[in-house]
DNA sequence: TTGTACGCGTTATCAC
DNA sequence: GTGATAACGCGTACAA
């Protein structure tokens, strides 16, 4: 039943008539091992079909080339698109993505970052969840890097990267003010992740700094059918609002589709309404949606990158060399805004 | 610099006073330990922060228990909708998922398969692309298993999960005509992979079965965008279609957006259109699109149901004990044809 | 440059 | 049930 499946480096090093050693410094890009040994090895590893065993290579460097990328809602648009560049990335980079799902489930991302600690990931990516700080801590202290992408600013990851959602939230309702709207309302889900709640926060108090005041409104989880609620609550009251803020563009379509299909509003006429991720159905022409572009590939850029680089300090126990980056998210004018 | 990062069973051991055999029988499953020596070694692997080692444990077993996930176009409604199943049901399966991202590029999905072999992956399940023959054998030497989703009859992957693609596609003529229409076309892309080129031939075989010719037309690569450039060619045309089949749902929503936005046309009024994969957006009420459902999580259950089960054979080095499995694409019948 | 010898952390085998 | 020992495939210090 268990013949020996794969060919390892003692076999190569027998047909090509060189030590063991020989071929291992073939494979190893800094080794010196002259050129006529190395055509002998290659040859004979490409007769014998010889690939090197990373769980072998990974067991002596301390070092296996896994990277974990632990994230929910893997099928949304912008959590997709997010790991596509990212994988892209870290394939350029030499090292390879271990993608881990998490639900809602208590648990379930410390779950993920065990996996990782098990399959010794040199680092871990978080796009989703927060992590129980004894766990991250047990990460940092095994020597495995730590980034959170739109997480929080309390927690305890070296790399943390973020937007100005709060600023970008104020940029809104400077446009909706312009377009002559006066009846603001955010289209909120019931989350609570730190970057939703900045942009709530900064449009509320954006508005309030010209003395108007927003009615604001929770629902669901961040997907096109709690926006699609959302509308429903919001458009049947006797004062309707002008112009919503949704904190994602899936309730920004979802909300639209409502006001246009089951209120017969007509956007952005008798409403504006502006997103935010800039996921590509925004630019479909069905919503033409006016939205924050999240810049997926400078996040997944400055991830990488910083993973690539040598571990900056040996990091004390209590003293983490934590680094934070705030991106730019930029505003993308299209038609649900009036006057653009 | 480098210190001791992970802790090992060794230090487990000597901890809890008992040997290292002790230590790997408590984190084995199916290993016989004595209560109290359980707890032992339980209480000093918490108290240590010990995770099993899957890179050796991988090495001694020859299983690493990582399934390797092939796909291009990660950021796709359709891909995503299936990462997510798979990932969730290897994890259910206690495996996890190794994403590699392909592109169009030659040997891309050489270069993939190679490092599934490198991580010693126990399987690969490919969503894109077509394996060189010659690479897809040297997995299957090296014992590992290859699972094919809506690729080809002819790849030689021992397990091959595939749609009614052609009978679907008969059916939309059967609706087209009901709703009265006699002017059929096909948007297809240029991609030209099997399950595309089966719906052509299988809406343009029934359509010519009741006398009824059908216009085809194909551009890029299946997306919003090639379905509005496949619109613009088609309804510029003096004869215009009053039904069409998109390959694709995403191509179906490019077109019914340039149908509506750019040549004012009503659907289902004055244009009846059909997709297919069913992805979400499908569902939105901007298109309430009548589509062919992607039975996404049976064919992830199918794939992981056969990685889970024991290897069956051997198997000989040429006869590969190969597998196909065909899987029914339902009709789901929304506002996109008329009369459903 | 090349080969020898050892160690990485784990599991399987076999005595006890 | 428990503990010693061999083996997995590889990198590398060291000696040649």
């Amino acid at each position: 039943m268990s013949e020996k499946l794969f060919v390892s480096a003692q076999e190569v090093a027998e047909r090509a008539g060189v030590s063991r050693s020989a071929v291992s410094r073939t494979f190893t890009p800094g080794a010196s091992v002259s050129t006529e040994t190395r055509r002998k090895v290659l040859e004979a590893a490409e007769a014998l079909g010889y690939h090197v065993n990373e769980l072998a290579r990974g067991l002596m460097r301390n070092e296996s080339g896994i990277v974990c990328l632990i994230v929910s809602d893997v099928a949304t648009p912008y959590r997709s698109a997010l790991l596509r560049e990212l994988t892209l990335l870290l394939q350029n980079a030499g090292k390879v993505a271990m993608l881990i799902n998490t639900d809602r489930s208590d648990g379930s991302v410390d779950r993920a970052l065990r996996q990782a600690i098990r399959y010794r990931a040199d680092a871990s990516i978080m796009l989703s969840g927060m992590p129980d700080k004894s766990i991250a801590q047990l990460c940092l202290r095994s020597g495995q890097r730590l980034v959170l992408i739109n997480r929080d600013d309390e927690q305890p990851g070296p790399l943390r990267i973020n937007l100005d959602d709060d600023e970008a939230a104020g940029r809104v309702v400077t446009a909706f003010v312009r377009a002559g709207c006066r009846k603001l309302a955010f289209a909120n889900s019931e989350a609570g992740t730190p970057s939703l709640m900045a942009r709530e926060r900064g449009f509320v108090a954006a508005a309030n700094a010209l003395g108007i005041k927003v009615s604001v409104e929770r629902h669901g989880w961040t997907g096109y059918e709690a926006g699609k609620v959302l509308a429903q609550r919001m458009l049947t009251r006797t004062e309707r609002p002008d112009a919503v803020f949704c904190a994602t563009d899936l309730l920004a379509c979802g909300f639209m589709d409502a006001a246009r299909h089951q209120f017969s509003m007509s956007v952005p006429d008798q409403l504006c309404i502006a997103g935010f991720d800039d996921i590509e159905q925004a630019s479909w022409s069905s919503y033409d949606l006016t939205t924050f572009a999240q810049p997926v590939s400078a996040i997944a850029s400055k991830a990488v990158e910083w993973l690539s680089q040598p571990q900056p300090q040996p990091q004390n126990d209590d003293t983490i060399c934590a680094q934070s980056i705030r991106l730019h998210a930029e505003l993308v004018w299209r038609g649900s805004i009036r006057g653009g």
